[in-house]
DNA sequence: CTGAAAGCGCTAACAT
DNA sequence: ATGTTAGCGCTTTCAG
């Protein structure tokens, strides 16, 4: 009607003129400081509403306020492990004021250094990572940032701060281990592409150690270059079995959505379990053992991952010590596959 | 070894000493003007990585450079539908420079509304969301912030800005439509709690549509209130069917979690798909397409979606025009449960 | 409990 | 092609 349109934004300088007080007390009355009057607080409130005053955290973070971003660098999004750890990270960050600010780094050191880069420009109050291989400007940019970062999935690594997750390599070999156990000989594996994903590739090591301890080796083992999903277990095993031989009495594969796949082979090419076969994932996702025959697994705690990462950025920022190793350990599921 | 340890990083201007330049030349030098002089940006480019600099985003945005952070508000990360779409748009985003900023509203408006304000309060370039009951205070902060906002999943609504997504209502019809067509009379419900998932609600009421067109009625209807799952559509099915009367010839599930715990079942309780009992899903996952026999079902193009919102954004910040309303569609996929 | 001054680190707008 | 000037909007001191 009159100058300009209403966009540019009521500034906090408005919001105090409004409500007859300095900048500063509006901004303490707007932030919940405990040293103002609740009548100036009142005043002050009805100000910021009556203008539609909103916040901005980019001059309060600038000026040396606290940020409530929290990066967050993953791999993938495409399996569910992620989205688990990320909603275990934004819940218990959500409750606390703050927000994971997202990247994903498709298992590429390159790109992982990108966005550290990035992330890390915004000031972030801390910083979660899933590591891809991190390269030694990434750690280089970690350690001399000044803020708490935990490396999260895997703690078989020696951190730049705190680290979150489980030892795959531990799993494997309890499952190998386990597996022996129960009276398994011939046994194999299928899996996807572990030159990416390297907590794969330490299971698979594990696995391996556990059947050398027991004077044995792997009885076939096939292998794709390709991201897990049900269909690629399916196919696995498909080629797993074509191949002539003595087959296996049991396969462990690189996760449960590969073990799906392999269950629904198996009902589908009528194989029974276990008896003809037994199968193993690594997970312990709903669908597992959901499934008409439980999957045997190892159940890892992922939304428990990003609780506790979350946990140790709000802990460190308050002051409190934090542990710099956290083992959220992993547990077998026996089900009825093996 | 002098004063104070290097923690306070160094700024542009420390940059821009080192390299003889002034401030805003070692700034645009930076940020890749094509201004600056091949030698000049060389100086600067050396300055800056000899201390470690790092660009300050904050203080950049707020002199009025441009943010690079969505706001992104989903309700739920527990289903894999959302990661998918995140995924989506994280892929575009990302490709562009640009970071998701996270927050879920678990299908609550009030918390909806908080994080609107919250994430508004960092100025981002654009917003996208999910939409969970939004409230007038909700619509009344995205309309007066100014910056491109889209609204995904839905298309049966009216968008504050844009809106990118499928008519859920229309997928609950075709799929009644299409099942009737096959012969099917007695079809029955089986889903989660559709209190709070209005689009899997308005996927019933378009199904229930269709048997209203066709002079049906529903042929028996469970709900549960609970988050859907694989045996959440187990249990499901079991109530269903352990009601006497007339057993339904097919079951349409809320979505393809509930359906596949619903193959599930029948595989345990004997049940032949489909001649004994046919069964629908929504959603088209992986899982479904990978049972033994493949899940009929909807395909919801999750990831485009994600795609599309994150196109939306950027095309509008370039300045380009954009649609208010963009329909990705649905498609019917058969498969062998009915 | 409230205020005044100073500046966070950068970039848009003009110069030159 | 480079520099100068002035803020962006807030919060941290330090005073009262």
């Amino acid at each position: 009607m009159s100058k300009e349109k209403s966009s540019r934004k009521p500034t906090l300088f408005e919001v105090a003129a409004r409500a007859g007080v300095s900048e500063i007390t509006a901004s303490r009355a707007l932030r919940g400081s405990n040293v103002v009057t609740p009548e100036t607080l009142q005043k002050v409130q009805e100000a910021a509403a009556s203008l539609g005053y909103l916040r901005n955290r980019l001059a309060g973070a600038l000026a040396g306020g606290p940020s409530n971003q929290v990066g967050v660098i993953l791999p993938s999004l495409s399996n569910i492990v992620f989205p688990d750890v990320l909603k275990g990270l934004e819940d218990r960050l959500e409750h606390a004021g703050f927000h994971p600010v997202l990247g994903i780094s498709n298992y590429d050191p390159q790109q992982e250094e990108q966005l550290i880069r990035n992330l890390l420009s915004w000031r972030p109050a801390g910083l979660v990572i899933a590591p891809s291989g991190m390269t030694d400007a990434s750690r280089a940019m970690l350690s001399g940032a000044d803020l708490p970062v935990v490396e999260i999935m895997d703690i078989d690594t020696d951190p730049v701060d705190m680290a979150v997750g489980m030892s795959h390599r531990g799993a494997g070999l309890a499952m190998a281990r386990h597996l022996i156990a129960r009276g398994y000989r011939r046994l194999a594996y299928v899996g996807h592409d572990i030159a990416h994903d390297h907590r794969a590739a330490a299971r698979l090591d594990g696995f391996r150690r556990g059947l050398t301890e027991a004077g044995l080796t792997l009885a076939g083992c096939v292998t794709l270059s390709e991201p897990s999903s049900v269909a690629l277990g399916r196919r696995g095993l498909h080629m797993l079995l074509q191949d002539g031989g003595t087959p296996p009495d049991l396969v462990y594969f690189s996760n449960d959505d590969m073990a799906v796949g392999g269950v629904f082979h198996c009902m589908a090419a009528g194989i029974s379990l276990p008896d003809q076969l037994a199968i193993a994932g690594f997970n312990g996702l709903e669908i597992g053992q959901s499934l008409p025959v439980a999957l045997t697994t190892t159940a890892s705690h992922r939304t428990l991952i990003g609780e506790t990462a979350a946990g140790c950025i709000l802990k460190r920022l308050s002051g409190e010590d934090t542990a710099r190793m956290t083992d959220v350990g992993f547990s077998l599921v026996e089900g009825g596959t093996s």
